[in-house]
DNA sequence: ATTAAATATGAGCATATACGCATATAGTTG
DNA sequence: CAACTATATGCGTATATGCTCATATTTAAT
């Protein structure tokens, strides 16, 4: 079993980094770094929804939550099903949720220690 | 203690989200979606570098690279360290190691899985 | 003080992409 | 088939950002 993706090394096996390999990676963090993408991924945290009641959970218009849901199916972290007319949209790679829990996580001690700084 | 960002849900404690905070985390994604700074990255992963190093290392611009560093340090993910004429620059947010370490592995499965698809 | 080296920065250009508007497509119901 | 609903998409525009080239800034050395 060969290791298409490689990534940023400290890990067990050290990562070997293609070009290849870091604009996939590159594109993952991309996907993600759009506020109204996080909304609908928060929005689907507690589970498929379909995309009028996600337009009404964001308050985005009908065109711009389609586009930004199709781009989230497109990276695999979305999944579609149709159903009738209407199409569910649920969360596909689970990794989603600890990659958000860092992020925030890493936020939030950085604005508590800048706040440390101006405390005394 | 209060809660400055917020993030997407399904933590331990459940994570509100403010417009501000989803910007946040919005720009921390995107200062990740370069491939050249998450080469930066993986070059700095073995420890501190100077910026020259840097430049050799991955093969850009010293322009460049230094605006990416310099990217990368506004952002808190980078510490900036000045000897004489060089400048130093480390890995300051160690969650980034983790980080990495989980789109990779996601992105690696989703290519396994891929490739099962097509296998038979 | 001059000169040289390491790094940062200003300006201009090219590209990517988010958004809004209008419209197309697919599926349902009468 | 016609009308309607839910979703997707083509197109134009505005904005953000990466890249290059040239130059500024900082510090060291002679």
């Amino acid at each position: 079993m060969s290791s298409p993706c490689s990534l940023l090394g400290m890990s067990k096996k050290p990562r070997v980094l293609t070009d290849e390999a870091l604009a996939l990676i590159a594109r993952r963090f991309a996907v993600l770094s759009e506020p109204m993408r996080l909304r609908l991924l928060h929005s689907l945290f507690a589970g498929e929804r379909h995309v009028n009641a996600l337009v009404e959970a964001s308050g985005g218009t009908q065109a711009n939550v389609s586009r930004h849901l199709q781009t989230l199916a497109d990276a695999g972290i979305l999944a579609r099903r149709k159903e009738g007319l209407q199409v569910f949209y649920a969360i596909a790679d689970p990794s989603i949720f600890e990659l958000c829990e860092l992020v925030c996580g890493s936020l939030e001690k950085q604005h508590t220690q800048r706040a440390e700084v101006f405390a005394r």
